[in-house]
DNA sequence: AAGTGGTCTAGACCACCTT
DNA sequence: AGGTGGTCTAGACCACTTA
């Protein structure tokens, strides 16, 4: 009960938030049913399940069906929260140190490959500085451990580069995927990262399997050559409320 | 039309998500208005103005009132994707360096500061590895360019660290606040960056104007001195339509 | 004034979970 | 069977924008 500003939906929402931001409702407790609120507010079910999916699109609150609407862990799992050695050129494809992380935990991480040759969308042909047309080669995978999806990712070569290379094969290339590179006259120089956040497409939802209301963290990497000519772009998109993206800086 | 799975009002949003997607729909066109989606999918009012919520709160369209619902542009404004300098410990205020080129560009930011001393929230509190009970000091500023908001910040300090010193007057430090750290005995030698994606909350939604489905970067750089003590920590809150950030790596 | 979106109600039927 | 959330309808009134 409150006083609170604006819309009807608004204040169930508002009060609601703050019971969940001073901790009287603690993460994982169940809020009180539609049913209830419609008692305590004198409101119609529509303007309390409005309220509830506000709540759900902040990331506070999930829904599910038959059982009731219960407050969001915040679940940066440790062993997600990875460190990105920035200073490893040589592993410089981000998933080569998780899994290395994962595999010391005893967790095995798995991925099917998926290989095929297209356009590139616009932001990778940016990167790439490609033009209209110019086709690349896309090798994707949706990450699983222990059956669970848990990150998505691709790498993206320009096709003229790699056309006659081992890269186009959808099968995986043993060791360091930027070693073909090398071997075409390619090697690895430096690379950027560009770091966004954004809302998961639906397809990305189900990949991912995460609830409403969860942003992914997009991490692009692109790789250049000697020539400082970009020679591919490494894609992450992770998902936000289980990953944590840490760089290392000035340590010895 | 088209015979998709599912609810009536997904396939509405199913059908508008692939015109924006395909291009039929460009980025600033407007969307048939809801009497015209009604008619055309023999919809109710409310299923497509569910449909058209679930486009919101995936951040592909834009609502306002009065004049109808648009295909929101991507915009990640060319001089808000500024580059961090990785190797600039003198400068790991990441404003410093945004604010320098933003004044290059001809732009004025400002930003009004705010000091108080208080209970730091759970995460600054792990990071700057503070038992329950202990206080920080906070100089928080919400950043303007040209009147217009564009981010977030606040940096975090022990207070048992810093009590005596500048830091805590609600003035400017001329030049780099951490140099009063060093003056102290706590010379910054490395830090870590932590970067997330959630949802702002209802507060910073309006201190950022950022449209409902637009999530926030967050991006916390930890000071750690010669003695690996963290002793100060940098949160930055970036609207993730507007915010792109770059690192670069083994460049000369 | 007419068109657009924003809020709200009352009621119906369905799907899922628990007992 | 009974409670919970998920989808959908029909209609009302309000607020904002454009002409």
């Amino acid at each position: 009960m409150a006083r609170n500003e604006g819309s009807l939906y608004r204040r169930v929402a508002d009060d609601l938030r703050r019971k969940i931001e001073t901790g009287q409702l603690q993460p994982g407790n169940e809020l009180p049913s539609e049913r209830m609120l419609i008692g305590s507010y004198k409101a119609s079910r529509n303007t309390v399940r409005k309220a509830l999916d506000l709540l759900i699109n902040e990331g506070l609150v999930s829904s599910h069906q038959g059982k009731g609407y219960f407050v969001r862990q915040d679940n940066t799992l440790p062993y997600y929260g990875r460190r990105l050695e920035t200073k490893l050129m040589g592993s410089s494809e981000i998933y080569q140190v998780w899994e290395a992380d994962l595999r010391e935990l005893g967790r095995e991480p798995r991925g099917d490959l998926n290989v095929s040759s297209t356009e590139p969308p616009a932001d990778i042909a940016r990167m790439l500085r490609l033009d209209e047309g110019q086709g690349v080669i896309a090798r994707k995978r949706t990450r699983l451990v222990d059956d669970q999806p848990y990150a998505f990712d691709a790498t993206y070569y320009p096709y003229a580069l790699v056309e006659n290379s081992r890269l186009l094969g959808a099968v995986d290339i043993p060791g360091d995927p930027d070693e073909v590179l090398a071997e075409l006259g390619h090697k690895l120089k430096r690379y950027d990262d560009e770091v966004r956040a954004r809302m998961p497409n639906p397809e990305e939802e189900r990949a991912l399997r995460v609830p409403p209301g969860t942003p992914v963290t997009e991490l692009a990497r692109i790789g250049y050559d000697q020539a400082d000519t970009p020679v591919r772009v490494h894609l992450a998109v992770l998902p936000g409320d289980r990953l944590r993206l840490v760089y290392e800086h000035g340590r010895e």
